[in-house]
DNA sequence: TAGATACTTGACTATTTTAGTCAGGTTTAT
DNA sequence: ATAAACCTGACTAAAATAGTCAAGTATCTA
């Protein structure tokens, strides 16, 4: 499994980006500061959440990032797989001398870790990036 | 967050054990053999869950290991929290600068982290390893 | 009591992954 | 023009991982 720095800031400077995406492009130099993330690395990020249409850019003087999509469309699950964050806890191959060959007591095991997998998505498939913001700001009150 | 082979072999080992923990004790000779384990990083688990008292280990000829509870007793997370194994997603150190202060929209995403480690930790606080051997042999019928 | 089996411990290491950095672009508003 | 900001790919230090290796110790059985 995992869940790595990676994930994480993209779902910071996603928030971020939720939270100050009023009328105007938000600058990755803004988030970076804000955040406290390496400008390179964000860019390395957002040129993956780009590909997968999370966000948009717009380039130029007072250019920025976007969101593509409203924030409550996008949910974790989206972001995680953008950035090449998965859950996988096992690999079971059936060929393999090693894998699981449906007879062994290695499949004692197998069950348990789909199980798994399929919790922690369904934790990432119920957020949306509206509910973090949201969340917050009540919190906030 | 980490989820590794250290931990997946810990739980297959421990699976297998309470599969054949009958009468007699099991080696990790017949594990490494039926699990695809090297023995030599067997011990190193082993070790580790000895030390946690999770099994009993018995010396000499004809010896090995045994559960030294109750399968039922015997809860996942205790196994990863034996071998190191931990669900950490985000370290948010008060005092450092790159850390949350509770002003910043860094804070956003600490409520999330801290709700998806209790999601997991659920899931390896209700599982046991009674369970795992029990739902394996009723899908065998 | 010899020998085999199996646990015990600690040090070592190759490989992979992570978390970036660096350099050199291109685009566009002003 | 020029500065702000996006864009891309290559590179790398450090850490983690998944083991291996070596040298034991304990105990059962013949």
């Amino acid at each position: 499994m995992k869940l790595t720095s990676k994930g994480r800031y993209a779902v910071m400077a996603l928030a971020d980006l939720a939270r100050f995406n009023n009328v105007n492009p938000v600058s990755l130099r803004d988030i970076s500061l804000r955040q406290g993330i390496s400008l390179d690395y964000l860019e390395q990020i957002f040129s993956k959440l780009r590909k997968k249409e999370i966000v948009q850019s717009i380039r130029g003087t007072q250019g920025g990032y976007v969101l593509n999509k409203k924030a409550k469309e996008i949910k974790l699950t989206n972001i995680f797989d953008a950035v090449d964050e998965k859950v996988k806890t096992v690999q079971c191959k059936k060929e393999s001398k090693k894998g699981c060959n449906g007879k062994s007591t290695k499949c004692l095991t197998h069950n348990l870790w789909d199980e798994l997998e399929n919790h922690i998505n369904n934790f990432f498939e119920e957020k949306s990036l509206e509910d973090l913001v949201k969340n917050n700001s009540e919190k906030r009150v």
